[in-house]
DNA sequence: TAACCTACCAAACACTTGTTAGGGAAGAAT
DNA sequence: ATTCTTCCCTAACAAGTGTTTGGTAGGTTA
């Protein structure tokens, strides 16, 4: 009735990979067993059901990412060193949580009518008040534009990030520092010759 | 035997919706009869299968939408001109086929397996001929930053535009060629203040 | 009036789904 | 040597899935 816990990651990484590359409701358990070398119902020694698995991967992505947010609001910055700062953690995570990154874009939205889920709502509530302040901040500071709609900046500026989760692969060329790099360039700069 | 088109439409404009809500395989059959005011079984007066919804939802999507690209290349217009229309049309089809959009951004990636979607996959390779192609053209004349990754550049551009479409609602307070716009000014000149 | 067509319902089908219960093999602990 | 613990298997269950078949109310056509 006891598990280890290295068991449970091993299996958890999985189910992650599976469930961020077919969708979490297109997943049977019996494939992720498959996966895992295992029969469907041996997983049910580990976790009591699929739905638990998904929410301790996602909670647990949740939880080191605000970790590493924390800490850069914490560091109590500039405007945009604090938007640098915090593209270059998101692609930290990406890099360390692809999968489970994958799938809370795939999945949060409708998970959040869920009470189990509802964290993911609060993450999200705590995440705006990161950005959005941040930005509002930059633009009263005179560092961002005051020219453009702050609420649209911000979804802007997190999606751009965030939708990358769906191409990365980590292991490729570039690394996530260098693609936040080039990432906050775009962002910041554009991507038109100044003239 | 015979169906009306009309009606047709209808039941695939719900089925969209419902698609889009709570995504493709979490959707059962009865819940879009119901959304319908139908029983399931009679949805296959109209149709052959769940799939073939889906399928001709997506299909006719991206059958106007590439009516709009094509016009828009076919203007041989500058690269910064094309981007600018591409981009403007884009926002368009999110605001004429928002659950389209949303259910081709969720479900496209593990469909292109299927024989059936395989035009996905040829979509996908149209638009990256496209948009990197102006990218690359924009290079070459000047218009656009040479120091950026263009692949990166690309990714960056397709994903800012098409994510919109998870939050956008028509009927908000922006219209389609107003957040274009707001998206283009961001993309092409930054959002940092130049100094 | 009679035949027909459209658009749906009622009821079931075969199958897949997540989940459970009991058991057993292999090693650790006593 | 025996008990215990860990980890998995076998086999099944109940609920839910997409889909099919036969029927039928109501309007249209002949």
């Amino acid at each position: 009735m006891t598990a280890s816990p290295e068991r449970r990651r091993e299996l958890l990484d999985t189910a992650a990979e599976v469930f961020a590359a077919q969708g979490y409701n297109a997943t049977t358990v019996r494939r992720i067993a498959d996966e895992a070398g295992m029969l469907a119902g041996s997983l049910y020694y580990h976790f009591d059901s699929k739905e638990s698995m998904l929410d301790e991967i996602l909670s647990t992505f949740l939880t080191e990412l605000w970790d590493g947010y924390d800490a850069v609001l914490a560091a109590d910055l500039g405007p945009r060193e604090t938007i640098e700062a915090l593209v270059t953690e998101s692609f930290r995570e990406i890099d360390r949580h692809r999968a489970a990154v994958a799938i809370y874009q795939k999945e949060a939205r409708h998970l959040t009518d869920q009470p189990r889920f509802h964290y993911l709502a609060d993450s999200q509530v705590r995440f705006e008040k990161a950005w959005l302040g941040t930005l509002e901040r930059g633009v009263r500071s005179g560092a961002f534009r005051a020219d453009l709609d702050v609420r649209l900046t911000y979804r802007f500026v997190r999606d751009t990030v965030w939708v990358a989760a769906s191409w990365y692969r980590p292991g490729g060329q570039h690394s996530p520092e260098e693609i936040a790099r080039q990432y906050l360039s775009m962002v910041l700069d554009g991507i038109a010759v100044r003239t």
